[in-house]
DNA sequence: CTCCGTGCAAAAGGTTTGCACTGGT
DNA sequence: ACCAGTGCAAACCTTTTGCACGGAG
């Protein structure tokens, strides 16, 4: 489910808006690192963004790519995504959406689904708990692995 | 919400069942180990485990740790949690449960809720995922970073 | 005797940090 | 000139692996 052109061009307006408003500098760096996140609907690792965005920035180094990202999810423009595995995943869609989680290999697919996006959750304040969000992670197995046994 | 001794002792006697059945060996240290879990809610990462485990395995290494928390959840024992942070944490609660997850501190908290355990999930199989379970993750903040701002 | 789990140490990821440099303001 | 962001390398943390030892069947 990977973004359309048009998405992109208006995540990227959002990023130098939310900059903008900061103060924070929407360096090369970080828009290379963005738009190769908004590219993919994978969910990549961190090491994943750097293979990518040393193709246009061959000089970029992976500190930089790890504090792009951290830029990133501190201006709400990525977020960091749940995972069972050693590797940090990120996502570039914030807005609310859930997650298919593959148990044997690991994978993310996104689901959507207005019906989740709509549970009434329980009053968690009395456990002095803020609740800002939520998301559905539905665990399984995806087409591949299920093929495969 | 950490278990009570009948609890603990409950899950102990299905570990010892559970191994019988398959073959495997439930020893000292993986004993050991799945005790540190049983008396934590929260969440602990391996190497939390260890530091509680050394204790009263004095010469155990965190290989074993490692080790006897592979086996444990591949026995069904106890389950990885998706957190979206470097180290990866354990539940000593496998049946149907909800987080609630501080996004500034990174602490898990467990969330009982007999709706969120009933969630009508949308039907899968046509993107070829086959769903076994799902929980709902609560993001926001804790009673002490909601306390410090 | 054989097998498997363990301890140790080293290796293999993944992420962060210290420091010098640079580019924009 | 200043400051923040960057590149590089090293450090650090987490997890896995190779190998030898030892205990149970």
């Amino acid at each position: 489910v990977s973004l359309s052109t048009a998405d992109r061009e208006s995540r990227l307006a959002e990023a130098r808006r939310v900059c903008q408003e900061r103060g924070v500098p929407l360096t090369n760096q970080r828009r290379a690192v963005l738009q190769a996140l908004l590219d993919r609907d994978d969910h990549p690792t961190a090491d994943a963004l750097y293979e990518v965005v040393v193709h246009d920035l061959p000089q970029i180094s992976r500190a930089t790519v790890y504090r792009s990202l951290d830029a990133l999810v501190e201006l709400g423009l990525a977020a960091r995504v749940s995972h069972p595995g050693s590797a940090t995943r990120f996502d570039p869609t914030v807005r609310r959406h859930h997650h298919l989680i593959c148990d044997r290999c690991g994978a993310i697919l996104d689901l959507e689904d207005p019906t989740l996006d709509r549970i009434p959750l329980p009053d968690t304040r009395p456990a002095g708990f803020r609740a800002r969000d939520y998301s559905v992670q539905v665990r399984g197995l995806c087409e591949r692995c299920t093929g495969g046994g």
